[in-house]
DNA sequence: AGAATAACCCCCCTAAAGGGGGTGTTGGAA
DNA sequence: TTCCAACACCCCCTTTAGGGGGGTTATTCT
């Protein structure tokens, strides 16, 4: 019996998973958690051999959880469960300790297939973010450190640098270089030149 | 009975809903569709009441098919349910028939009561998209006019106050004025969102 | 004639972004 | 062991953006 954890703050997606995960034999939902904090509770409190972790949590970073998960808990394997579909995300996840990662609209099949070839020691992305790791794989090329993606993302979204400091326990001066840097890099001279040339060249 | 149907690409939240809606006395799940073309199908073939409807579709933009449902079938009832949290997408929402807005965040009880005001005749949003409808009901704007447009292109090509006064023969000070209504209109707080905006739903 | 709206202009003031310099640590490759 | 890239941080300083007000015209719709 797989025992399977679920850390997301949608109330839908926890009901459709645990629903569906309960339908399967050989698996069960043996606890969910919509916050960060919660979820580290439960995983204190109830053993289990998988986490479906998404990225957006109220509290705390997903990525930084999956860190802490794998870290703390190095036996049990976590599968990212969200709606990114952006390379950095899944290099991110990949590289903090997820074992696969299925985006949202990922179909039922893929879920619980992904859980079985995790669980066994596998790996396992979905389809549309396979074809993404892949592309990137081959070319190789990221130009931008995973530090600057992350930090192009937060602008993007519209972030300010007071804030993005306070989302990743950073000083404003050092989101304010990182900032300069990624104008120098991009070759662009603010911030709504950046943001096009990010969403247009897909560096996020 | 409450007939409702979903229009979502997401299969998680499609089985969430419908377990929830179909457990609630008085609604049920008549059908559902993962994208544009099978949810117009799915209207034409199956009566309901309520239409439970994604922004992002694969296929077509959910707002275009909100504004499609609204004209083909005035009866209906739509309800966004959707991530997005910025205005634009309520007002857009909105104004293409829709009588309610939940984001995807909201508690199971939010979500069939939106169900239950939207059809008894009312309107119905979600917590914090209501929040963001009121700030801006009070203050009005509905669409970019030619100029704001043509200042919103500018801006997103990175041109600066400086510079597009420059172009245009215009003061600093009205440039000033006109990004600062962009950014009243769009719902956004900064430069970056608002290039972001401008592009993903193409107003430039 | 009156109301509404687009387009235009101006002030003050603070917060945020950007330009140009610099320091130090760390972990991996050579 | 040395070297380098990535990362985090710091200073001074100027420009740009953004928040809050205040307006005037001309047109268009009723």
């Amino acid at each position: 019996m797989i025992n399977v954890i679920i850390i997301d703050d949608h109330p839908i997606v926890v009901d459709g998973m645990r629903q569906l995960i309960d339908a399967e034999p050989g698996m069960r939902v043996v606890g969910a958690a919509m916050n960060g904090a919660d979820g580290k509770e439960l995983l204190k409190s109830t053993p289990a051999d998988i986490v479906l972790l998404d990225i957006n949590l109220p509290d705390i970073n997903g990525m930084e959880l999956c860190e802490y998960i794998h870290r703390h808990y190095p036996a049990l394997r976590i599968i990212a469960l969200t709606g990114f579909k952006e390379y950095f995300y899944m290099q991110k996840m990949i590289h903090n300790g997820a074992s696969g990662y299925l985006l949202k609209n990922a179909m039922p099949e893929e879920i619980t297939e992904g859980i079985r070839t995790v669980y066994g020691g596998g790996e396992y992305f979905s389809d549309e973010a396979g074809n993404v790791i892949r592309m990137h794989r081959e070319k190789g090329g990221i130009f931008l450190t995973m530090r600057e993606t992350e930090l192009l993302s937060l602008i993007v979204e519209g972030y300010t640098n007071r804030e993005i400091a306070d989302k990743l326990f950073l000083g404003v001066e050092t989101i304010n270089s990182y900032r300069k840097n990624l104008l120098l890099k991009l070759g662009v001279k603010n911030t709504a030149a950046m943001v096009r040339l990010a969403i247009t060249e897909k560096l996020v």
